[in-house]
DNA sequence: TACAAACCCAATAAATACACTCAACTAAAA
DNA sequence: TTTTAGTTGAGTGTATTTATTGGGTTTGTA
């Protein structure tokens, strides 16, 4: 499971790329139109804009933006930076690798080559799939997903 | 990320395949083999034999077995029953659904057919996989998953 | 200078990951 | 037949993370 912030995350994402162009986007027009509560988006996109995926404007007129183009940016990225790892356990996980001080040997362990496969299933996934995916009728999705 | 728990479970699980036969099997011989707090080790044990997993034996010479051959369980059942949904949301789980309460129609959710997607990515391994893949050797495992 | 927006701080509630204590049961020894 | 030691089982408590809410501050633009 991902969490909520993770799904908040890619929800609000996918107005912003519906929205790319328009200039900046209120907090509160993506949060009553996605139906995330208002302060907890607040703190996810503060995040994607320290991660350096939003832009920010502050003032009048301001509100946030993509900073890159949307098929530019990939839901591996977006997950990584609100849930952490891809991987189902942290012994396995590729960018925040966390020894298992339960095991004794990552050699002899017969779990790891199956929470591998697991994550490179999600990975897969997520690392084929960028944010025009989320702006699209979802039968054109259906197909891309398919091939 | 599946939980600790889950993990524990499946270590238990995977001495008890390598015990099975043997006879009761102690919690604090499975909890020092894999170095997991036995208080927890004893929730996880007792909540997969009030699932049917396991069997267990009070006093003297007791402990725990499996119910069935380690063949005939998979790792589906497992993680369904220490972590829930296998699905990345409840709005995708075939065991657990949720409906969204932020979503207006699932007909129309782009991240939905996502979603799915890593579901069944996830389902695929988890499914094929069953106990006796846990009491393997690395390489035997890795040529299974492999294929 | 006024106001509208992003930004910061802190408090709350539920779930996760443990630890501690005692009760219930069973088999074997006395 | 009674005791006793070795088990599982059940209840309670604590620290950390997740999900959310509320109030207040800063900054930029009209």
């Amino acid at each position: 499971m991902i969490s909520k912030k993770a799904k908040y995350a890619l929800k609000a994402l996918k107005v912003l790329t519906e929205e790319f162009g328009n200039g900046p986007i209120l907090i509160s027009y993506i949060a009553e139109r996605e139906r995330i509560p208002k302060k907890f988006l607040e703190a996810i996109l503060l995040e994607l804009r320290n991660q350096g995926v939003l832009q920010s404007q502050k003032g009048k007129g301001g509100g946030y933006a993509l900073r890159l183009e949307p098929a530019k940016i990939n839901l591996v990225q977006i997950i990584r930076i609100i849930d952490g790892p891809i991987a189902p356990t942290p012994c396995v996980s590729l960018n925040f690798y966390v020894k298992c001080d339960d095991c004794e040997s990552e050699e002899t362990c017969t779990l790891r080559p199956i929470m591998e496969a697991v994550r490179d299933a999600n990975l897969s996934v997520y690392a084929n799939t960028n944010l025009t995916a989320l702006a699209q009728k979802k039968e054109v999705l259906a197909e891309q997903l398919a091939q």
